[in-house]
DNA sequence: CAAGGATACTAGGGCGACCGACTATCTGCC
DNA sequence: GGCAGATAGTCGGTCGCCCTAGTATCCTTG
């Protein structure tokens, strides 16, 4: 098995935390949240990802087709996604490519700005997002075994850093 | 430029949990708290690996440098490293491939299994990991602004879920 | 002391995200 | 009106990470 199942005797966060210090590198809160996150990203991202690989979709795909979904006519410029998925330009045009590729969006032009692409979802998208929203649901993204007060700390720890960083 | 830097006027993790609501779609905690995630660690990402690109580093790259530095010898077994980074191995050698590229870590034998690789740090990766980890102090790995109590918060509320996913 | 299985690393390929650069189109201002 | 600057999307390339598969080496077991 390639990365390790077996858990490691310590944790490697608590670890790091002690060797910084004592290197006297500044900044130990800091880096131990820092790491944390990014740990939990990869742990969910891959248990999500796990649950949406039988419909063919990845996190990326399935949030760009939950968006359209909860619009009311079912479409919105690129450049709007980009901004409310908080991606790239170039990673909605990668995305969109692949969703439509699937027949699960298509394109269609602006009807007064010539500029913007619509992507509107197909009603095979819809059924799709909704099939995959369950699926999701009942492994509560990758955190299931967690408890509601656990994922609320998550939420409203974060929050301070997504709005300081300029999100809303 | 390219991502927005004009704030949405709303929070888009609020606002996805609101829709989740309306469609009737379970998990609502959990989707906002792996929402969360992602977005935290796509910012944090963002900025740190701005703040190594003066050094030629990213983070991976930061982190193995900085593990290596921390042990007595320097030097490292490259699925220890894996195991301790919690990567998988192919990540290790491409890691590795690129900081022996900069004359950063030195590939050797290890003396008495002819399986493993040995990662050394040089003298010039020392000098370098400990200005890249000064640089990296001094902007708080991104999450400059945050107090002390912030950063706990987070650490502590994503313990459980690395717990959980067997890390330690 | 030979399998047979476990372990260590690497090669090749795929995917998502980003950036810079480019084209097309719109808009504001003189 | 016409031109400069802003805006929308795409193309090509880079990077990190993962997976599968493959080779080399060790170790256990009969």
């Amino acid at each position: 098995m390639p990365t390790p199942d077996t858990p490691l005797p310590f944790d490697p966060i608590a670890e790091a935390r002690r060797n910084w210090e004592a290197q006297g590198w500044g900044a130990v809160d800091a880096m131990a949240a820092a790491t944390s996150i990014t740990r939990a990203h990869q742990i969910l991202l891959k248990r999500i990802d796990a649950t949406l690989q039988p419909f063919g979709l990845v996190f990326s795909r399935f949030e760009a087709l939950a968006l359209l979904s909860f619009t009311r006519t079912g479409a919105m410029p690129m450049g709007r996604m980009g901004k409310r998925l908080q991606v790239h330009p170039t990673s909605v045009t990668n995305t969109v490519d692949r969703l439509e590729a699937e027949g699960l969006v298509t394109r269609t032009p602006h009807p007064t700005d010539r500029r913007t692409t619509l992507v509107e979802i197909t009603p095979g998208g819809r059924t799709l997002v909704a099939t995959a929203a369950a699926a999701l649901g009942d492994v509560a993204f990758g955190l299931n075994g967690m408890e509601t007060p656990g994922l609320a700390a998550i939420t409203s720890s974060l929050r301070s850093l997504r709005s300081a960083a300029g999100d809303f």
